[in-house]
DNA sequence: TATGAATGAGCGTTCATTCAT
DNA sequence: AATGAATGAACGCTCATTCAT
């Protein structure tokens, strides 16, 4: 059910061998490493290729530039989390609403810090590719689940859930990822879990309210 | 008041002369342009002297390279950034608390939409420096005026207006900022007000709740 | 026994493959071309590699600086020099003082001049280098083989050989390479060695005055 | 009877005006500095400008460029050492061999260690103008000094006292330039005073024995 | 298929020189 | 006469990319 499998942004190579698999894996892994070392703007192919153990050109025969590589470790970072959150959304269907708003904070934060140091390489490359499709489908994708935790919602109704959850998502995530790239590490987790929990279970509540008539039903 | 007069971050040089001012404030403006022109890893010393209409060599009379002109731009943004939140919060004391969520989140959006191309060019310097200092300096000044805000608030009190006004702060300005950034402008201006002004209000409300035994007084 | 295997000055890279070696030679040569061509001042990285026949990016794989690369052209030159007064002076031990003078005399003439263009083209980096240890370690070496021959000499004996050899490479190597600088070559070559000849072996002839004890054995 | 007078190397401006010949002095006397501070290859026209406390423009007045300061200020040095020199050879007329000799070398020792950080600064400089007339026209003219104490000397006569000299104030100047700009001080004053009269004494006397009929009249 | 030496356009930066004030 | 902001060619150096091995 993950949704990795048909991977529709990428213009990866073919990583069927065994081998090949292996270096991909090596080089992302080398990138978000150098990404932590040095930066993005130092970020050189070289480094990346030398940092997994392969020559230049070997990494030029799995990505056909610097930018596509860039691309390719980024997605495959948003893949990751959208399915991390796919997976913490399914736990959370048909419970009552305090219940969830807890929970999706919780599984965002689990998300997140799960792959802290990745998160925190993908901040400068995720401002330079944000204007590009990839993130804003990932939050989509991720608004989808979150949208149906919200339709199943035991003592609640809203009109728009898709809205609700792309707001979600996109408040939670910019949230956390402003937080974890703050290397002063000002907020401490525990306090931005309670008040992240604070702030969706009040908009959830307050968007309720603005919705008054769709509630009628399920209530009585 | 305003507290834009002493700079106490960058190392810019002295703009005291007419002329200079003039050169300098074209580079600021020339820096905005090529970023959002041909995007920040393509920005380049030349390419900004150019479109400033100076030559490289004056560029370099001003700031010592290229990362004092960068922090520079983002430094002056945030100020003014600043400074219109600074602006927007005077007319928010001693509020009921509906009136200062709703007027909180005005002021953000007006505060951002208000350079939506500077904000837009920022997104990606921003994340090269976000670490720095800059910007959690300016969110935490932003976060005092929001403090004093809650703190005057007429219908409600709170135990940690500060970590509120910061949290306030940091999911308006990284929601408004990923809002601004997508270039698909898949979110519409005023759907996101309303949003947002129910998540700020809700965020408020809920926290109240928490806090109830610092309501007695006020409330009776 | 040659001296110039292990090279403890430089920060070589690894001429290790067959093709390196070639390059490095390569750029060592046109260094020297271009220092006799255009000056030291008008040296440039880009200029030596194109004379080189290579690229300025090659010539950055095999040396990290221009410093580097002028250390080492200077190093080299150094290196061939002390291996050639080397060679000179196994053939004056053992030799009677007037011999010796005469003889090392022409040892020295002979190791600049066999490379009068190198020499000549080596004047300026030298001074920028002077200071450094380089030209202090040739000299060093070289008054070490002097000193030898003077311990051999048959019918003279001195105090201290090392700082009379010492003063004697100076003194002929700062002599010969302010004639070979000389454009207007006002001096002629045997002229010269006829005069550095009378110079060495009259100075070798007062130190010995200067210590009569230590003779007294010997011309006995 | 100082030959300081009529200035015949240089492109000298007119340093007529009680404030201009003030001004220059202080160029050249910030030229020093710089170089002592920075380095030959660092020294800017902006650098000696600042530091003599004056406009770039205003250097400009007095030299048409960087090269012709260099060698203004080279010309100046050169002079005031051949001044030293011919006044310390006045002394040195009709004086026996042994106490010519000793007294050369004093002279040139007093010449160059009297201003021994010039002498120091002059070293890289020197080696980039060194091809050019200046330093030869200095050589030769303290050359003429030095003939005239041989020429006039008691006890000794010699065929060529031009060439004699020539070589000797080649000889010491070198040594002695290469002496102040080691760093490391390697060889102290006096060690290298005993061995510059030696060398200079047996030069001198070797000279003398290779030419024997001049010697007959006098000595009679 | 993997390598890594070679490439060279292009970057950030400097500095000799000019000229309006 | 003195200033110093402005100029821009030229420098040292980097790095994405290629290709012979």
């Amino acid at each position: 059910m993950a949704s990795r499998q048909q991977s529709l942004l990428s213009p990866r190579k073919r990583p069927v061998q065994a081998r090949s698999e292996a270096t991909v894996a090596a080089l992302f892994e080398a990138s978000i490493q150098v990404l932590l070392a040095v930066g993005y703007r130092k970020l050189t192919t070289t480094r990346v290729a030398e940092r997994a153990g392969v020559s230049v050109g070997t990494l030029y025969q799995y990505f056909p530039n610097r930018q596509a590589l860039m691309m390719s470790v980024i997605e495959r970072y948003l893949d990751d989390l959208v399915c991390s959150i796919e997976r913490g959304c399914q736990d959370l269907n048909e419970r009552p609403l305090e219940e969830l708003a807890t929970g999706l904070v919780d599984v965002f934060i689990a998300a997140k810090w799960m792959r802290i140091t990745v998160s925190r390489a993908m901040h400068e490359p995720l401002a330079e590719f944000g204007d590009a499709k990839l993130v804003r489908t990932a939050a989509v994708r991720a608004a989808g689940f979150v949208a149906r935790n919200l339709q199943s919602c035991r003592d609640a109704a809203f009109g728009d859930e898709h809205l609700l959850a792309l707001l979600i998502v996109m408040a939670c995530s910019s949230l956390l990822q402003t937080a974890i790239a703050d290397q002063t590490q000002s907020i401490d987790v525990e306090a931005l879990r309670t008040h992240m929990r604070s702030m969706v279970l009040g908009y959830l509540r307050e968007a309720q309210r603005l919705e008054p008539r769709r509630n009628a039903g399920r209530s009585g």
